[in-house]
DNA sequence: AACTATTTATAAGA
DNA sequence: TTCTTATAAATAGTT
């Protein structure tokens, strides 16, 4: 859409990719507000350019949260659980001695609200 | 863009709405793609429709839970911290017996990575 | 599900 | 970098 047709791959050049940036991230928001409130949509954007810099847009009717509670209840994917094996580091791994393993056991029988702590505090005496 | 322009309200005709909603996701997804391809930048999109069915895209360089870390970093909100509110149900409440409190106050002073596990497994021990 | 007149987004230039 | 404008792309209404 310009004086030119663009193929879709990455802009080499730095500046000519931070103000195509710019101006998509601006066009893409206003795509969000519009199909929100066109079509009574619930959405959660979150863009981060390739400086690290971030920009978010989420539908005045919801929360990012309870976007992500849907999204778990639709794809069945379950983000707290892969955040926590993602964000363990190598330090963490070593001080775990058991304890997620058998919370994870408890999971797959527990309502998604329980999946952060033991159903019994005191499991790991047990161990 | 069409035959005609159109005000941003929502569309009360059900099956219009439902067609404008179609073809929106469809533009929105590609431009979040486009982006991602043309400026490097990370891009997690998630859309409700008003009947509930969820679609969504997320770049390919990474994945939805990396962007919710970066997200954290960035913003400085506690997502898992909200969510794990948000999610507790009467009947976890009341199987509460201080844990969270504990791990809540160690919160503060660890990496977001461990904010869902104690410190110390055996913190309990002493309460 | 296609079509197309029109609006909108935007690439390149100033 | 902000503004302009020619052109590509998206899409509203139609078929």
């Amino acid at each position: 859409m310009g004086r030119g047709k663009i193929e879709i791959k990455r802009i080499e050049n730095t500046s000519n990719r931070q103000v195509t940036y710019s101006k998509r991230r601006n066009g893409i928001m206003k795509k969000a507000k519009e199909i929100t409130v066109l079509c009574d949509a619930k959405v959660s954007l979150v863009i981060f350019a390739s400086s690290g810099k971030m920009h978010e847009y989420c539908s005045p009717s919801t929360t990012l949260v309870d976007i992500l509670d849907k999204y778990h209840k639709e794809s069945g994917k379950r983000l707290w659980d892969a955040k926590h094996e993602q964000g363990m580091t190598m330090e963490s791994r070593e001080m775990d001695n058991g304890y997620h393993q058998r919370v994870r056991d408890y999971q797959h029988q527990m309502p998604f609200a329980f999946r952060v702590q033991p159903i019994q505090p005191n499991l790991q005496e047990r161990i």
